[in-house]
DNA sequence: CTGCTCGACGTCTAGACAGCATGTC
DNA sequence: CTAGACGTCGAGCAG
C-alpha cells in the first residue's frame, strides 16, 4: 500500500482531517521508511497515530508483525481496544497479552498488533517465543518510565535485547516531554522528534493569598475568606469544570475529600445528588460488610468528591472514574495513582503536596518531570480550550521558589536505573539462563549497549555492582561457572534452579530465602510459613507496624519461636523492625484464611481493602513459585501439598473445611461458608441435597440449578 | 457544666509489573 | 542527618 493510502486510512480511522504538526514532522522524518524514531511530546499530542501509521506500514508491506509496549496494563488494554475497534476492519489481527489475561504465547503468532506490558514481552523473550522473529515494528510507549527505579530497568533491558534480537525491525520510542531525547536516539540510533505541541494550550498558575497567578494568561481572583483548597474548588465550579488535586499521601487524599465534601455539596442539583447517592451505594457495596474507608468514600461521593489511591478495591476505581466522565463527582484527591495509568480527561490539576516523603532522604522536592506528568492530562480537547495546572503557595518567597523550579526551570535528565541492585541480579540471570551471554565480559558488552553505557564514559561504574550480582547468583547456586575446553576460558551456565526461577519472574533473593526456608521446613506452621511469604522482595513494603500492634506480634512470635524457617534477627539488628513486619503480615494473611471479614482485618491491623487485596495476589503468584521451587529442590510431598492447599485457601479467604466446596464454580468464601453451616459439608452431601433445600440455603434458584449443572444432577 | 478552639505531641508516609490455569457476591 | 500533614487529646476560654 502507498504511503499516502496509508495516511488516508489513518485519518479516516481517527476521523480527522489532516495530520498535527508532530504527525507530519514525523513523517518527514521517515516514520514510514523504516528510520528509528524517538518522539518526545506531550500527552495528547497524538503519538498513538504515529503508532498506527507505522504499524499499518510493516503489517501491509513488510508482512511483519507490530509490538505495543506499555509500561501499565490499562495502557496496554486502552491500547488494544482502540486499535481493535479501528483497525480490525481493515483485516489487521490485534490482540493482547498481559499478565492474567487469556492469549496463550504460541497464539500469538497468528496476529499482526500485539500489545503487551514491559514485562510481559521481558518474560516472553524468556520463554523464548518463537513468533519474536516476526516482528518488524517494536513501539515503546511511556519510554520516560526509564527513569523509574523499580520498573525502569525491565524496560532498559528490554529495549537493548531486542536491539540484538530483532535486527530488521524499526524502533518507534514515544515519550513526555524529556530534556535528553537526544541520547534515546543515540542508544537506539534513531531521529530525534521533540516538540511541545499540544492541541489545547496548558497553562501554569500559582495560588497565593486569594489570587491564582497565571503564566501567560490572566490571574483569576478567588474569594479571601476561603481556605485555598475552597477558594480553588468555588473557582471551578463556578465554571462549571472538574478539578482533581494530587496529593502526597492517602491520609491527606481522604482527609481532603472529607474536608472538601462539605463545600462541594452546596454546589449540587438535585438530579446530581440523586445520581451521585445511586454511585455512593454502589461504592460501599462491593464488598459484603463495608470497611469504614468504603463508607468514608462513599459518604464523600453522595457529596460530589472522590478520594483515590491504591487502597481503594478495583471497583471503586472504576466507578469513580466513570462517575467523573459523566460529570457528577466535582473533585477528585488522589495520590499519583492518578498521573499514571487510565486517562482521566480533566480541566484542571492542583498539585498540593509537591514535597514527599522518600525513606531515607526525608520530606524533598518532586521531580519537574512528575509535576508536569499531573499537570499534563488537563484541557480536554473536545470540551476545553485550554487546561490549567496550579501549584500552591504558602507566601511570596514560596511562590518565587515554585516559579523558579515547576514553571520556569527545566526537566530533569532522564537516568539509567539499571544499576539498582535487585534489578541487575535478576535480568543478569535471566540473560544468562536464556544464555544470551555466557562470560563476563559478554556481560559487560551488552552493559555497553544499554542506555546506561551511552551516558557514562566508563563501564567500570557498574563492573562492580555485576560482579556482586553474579558473585552472589553463585553463591546461591543459580549459575555456575564452567570451564570449556579453551585455557582461559570460563562461562556461566544456568543451573536449572537458576533457569525455572529466572522463568517465575521471581528476584532470586526471593527464591534463595524460599530455598533455605524449605531447607528447614520439618514440620507445618502457619505463622512461620507466612512470615516466609511476607520476607519476598516482591511484597515490599509492608504495612507498618503500628503500637498497638506490637504485643500481639510479640507474643506470636514467642509462641513460634522455635518454628521460624530462617533464623530471627536480633532484638538490636536493623532487620528486627523488617521482621516485625513480616510477622504482622503473617497474621494478616492468616486472619483471612480463618475467614475473618476484610472489615474486621482491616480494624484490626489497619490495612486498606485494597492494599491487602494487591498482596493475595502477588502471593499467589509467589505461592506457586514456592510450589514449584520445592519440586526442583524435592521436599517432602506432604508439605508440598500443604502449600498446594495454603494456595487454595488464599486465593477465596477460607478454612480449610471449605476446600472441597470452593470447586464448584458460582461458589465463594461466603457462599461456601453458608451451605457448610447449613450441613451441607462437602460436594458428596450436595449430592444428596434436594433441589428445593438448595435453593433456598442460597436464596436462589438459579444458583442451585448452576450448581446442580456442575454435579451432572440434572 | 458544656461546647468550642487552639496547639502540642505522636504518628505516619505513592504506585502496581510478572507465572499459570480457570472462574466471585 | 533531613519534613510536614493529620488526628487526638487536653488546656483554656466563653457562654
Amino acid at each position: 500500500m502507498e504511503k499516502i493510502e496509508i495516511i488516508q486510512k489513518v485519518l479516516e480511522k481517527n476521523k480527522i482531517k489532516e495530520l498535527n504538526p508532530v504527525q507530519k514532522k514525523a513523517l518527514s522524518l521517515g516514520l514510514l521508511d523504516g528510520e528509528n524514531l524517538i518522539v518526545a511530546s506531550p500527552t495528547s499530542s497524538g503519538k498513538t497515530i504515529l503508532a498506527e501509521l507505522a504499524g499499518l506500514n510493516v503489517v501491509l508491506n513488510r508482512k511483519l508483525k507490530m509490538i505495543y509496549l506499555a509500561p501499565l496494563v490499562a495502557l496496554a488494554r486502552e491500547k488494544y481496544e482502540e486499535f481493535k475497534q479501528k483497525y480490525e476492519t481493515l483485516g489487521i489481527k490485534v490482540t493482547i497479552s498481559v499478565g492474567n489475561f487469556d492469549s496463550q504465547d504460541p497464539f500469538l503468532e497468528k496476529f499482526d498488533w500485539i500489545c503487551l506490558s514491559n514485562e510481559k514481552m521481558d518474560s516472553l523473550i524468556r520463554h523464548k517465543a518463537p513468533w519474536i522473529r516476526e516482528i518488524g515494528l517494536i513501539v515503546a510507549d511511556e519510554v520516560h518510565i526509564l527513569n523509574d527505579f523499580q520498573r525502569g530497568p525491565t524496560l532498559e533491558i528490554l529495549v537493548t535485547l531486542l536491539k540484538n534480537v530483532c535486527k530488521k525491525a524499526q524502533f518507534l520510542l514515544l515519550s513526555a516531554t524529556i530534556k535528553n531525547a537526544e541520547v534515546f536516539g543515540e542508544w537506539i540510533g534513531a531521529r530525534v522528534l521533540k516538540s511541545s505541541f499540544r492541541p489545547t494550550p496548558l497553562y501554569f498558575g500559582i495560588f497565593l493569598d486569594n489570587k491564582i497567578k497565571m503564566y501567560g494568561k490572566t490571574d483569576y481572583i478567588l474569594t479571601k475568606e476561603l481556605k485555598p483548597e475552597e477558594a480553588i474548588v468555588e473557582n471551578t465550579l463556578l465554571m462549571k469544570k472538574q478539578i482533581i488535586f494530587f496529593l502526597a499521601s492517602r491520609k491527606n487524599a481522604e482527609a481532603l475529600a472529607q474536608r472538601l465534601s462539605n463545600f462541594v455539596f452546596h454546589f449540587l442539583t438535585n438530579e446530581e445528588i440523586k445520581e451521585l447517592q445511586k454511585v455512593a451505594k454502589k461504592i460501599k457495596n462491593v464488598l459484603s460488610t463495608p470497611t469504614e474507608q468504603c463508607k468514608k468514600l462513599a459518604t464523600c461521593v453522595e457529596k460530589g468528591v472522590a478520594f483515590y489511591h491504591s487502597g481503594l478495591l478495583f471497583e471503586q476505581r472504576v466507578l469513580i472514574e466513570e462517575a467523573y466522565k459523566k460529570g457528577l463527582i466535582k473533585v477528585i484527591t488522589s495520590t499519583t495513582a492518578l498521573s499514571f495509568g487510565v486517562n482521566l480527561p480533566n480541566f484542571r490539576a492542583v498539585v498540593r503536596d509537591v514535597k514527599r516523603y522518600y525513606p531515607g532522604f526525608g520530606s524533598i522536592f518532586i521531580p519537574v518531570l512528575e509535576v508536569r506528568q499531573m499537570f499534563g492530562r488537563s484541557g480536554r480537547p473536545k470540551y476545553d480550550s485550554w487546561g490549567e495546572g496550579i501549584l500552591i503557595a504558602k507566601n511570596y518567597t514560596e511562590l518565587k521558589e515554585l516559579e523558579e523550579y515547576y514553571i520556569k526551570g527545566e526537566l530533569e535528565e532522564i537516568e539509567s536505573q539499571i544499576t539498582n541492585e535487585s534489578a541487575l541480579r535478576m535480568h543478569i540471570l535471566s540473560l544468562i539462563s536464556n544464555e544470551f551471554f555466557e562470560t563476563e565480559k559478554d556481560l559487560l558488552e551488552f552493559f555497553k549497549e544499554t542506555f546506561l553505557g551511552k551516558t557514562i564514559k566508563e563501564i567500570t561504574q557498574i563492573k562492580d555492582n555485576i560482579e556482586k550480582a553474579l558473585f552472589q547468583l553463585q553463591k546461591w547456586e543459580f549459575i555456575e561457572l564452567e570451564n570449556t575446553k579453551e585455557e582461559d576460558n570460563f562461562k556461566f551456565v544456568p543451573t536449572t534452579l537458576g533457569k525455572r526461577i529466572s522463568q517465575l519472574y521471581i528476584d532470586p533473593l526471593t527464591a534463595y530465602f524460599f530455598i533455605e526456608a524449605l531447607k528447614n521446613l520439618k514440620e507445618w506452621n502457619f505463622i512461620a510459613f507466612l512470615s516466609l511469604l511476607s520476607k519476598a522482595i516482591e511484597l515490599k513494603p509492608l504495612p507498618n507496624v503500628s503500637a498497638k500492634d506490637i504485643s500481639t506480634i510479640e507474643e506470636t512470635i514467642l509462641q513460634n519461636e522455635e518454628s521460624f524457617l530462617l533464623p530471627i534477627p536480633d532484638f538490636f539488628d536493623e532487620e528486627y523492625e523488617e521482621f516485625l513486619k513480616e510477622v504482622k503480615m503473617a497474621l494478616i494473611f492468616k486472619s483471612w484464611i480463618e475467614e475473618k471479614s476484610q472489615k474486621e482485618i482491616m480494624e484490626t491491623f489497619n490495612i486498606a481493602p485494597g492494599e491487602l487485596h494487591s498482596r493475595l495476589e502477588i502471593s499467589d503468584w509467589l505461592l506457586y513459585s514456592i510450589v514449584e521451587i520445592g519440586k526442583i529442590i524435592s521436599i517432602e510431598e506432604n508439605l508440598l501439598k500443604e502449600i498446594k492447599k495454603l494456595r487454595v485457601r488464599m486465593q477465596y479467604g477460607i478454612k480449610e473445611d471449605l476446600l472441597d466446596l470452593i470447586k464448584l464454580e458460582g461458589i465463594g468464601r461466603v457462599r461456601a461458608r453458608i451451605l457448610f453451616d447449613a450441613g451441607i459439608k462437602s460436594i458428596k452431601d450436595l449430592r444428596k441435597t434436594s433441589p428445593e433445600s438448595l435453593s433456598k440455603i442460597l436464596h436462589s434458584k438459579t444458583l442451585a440449578q448452576k450448581i446442580r449443572q456442575q454435579l451432572n444432577l440434572n
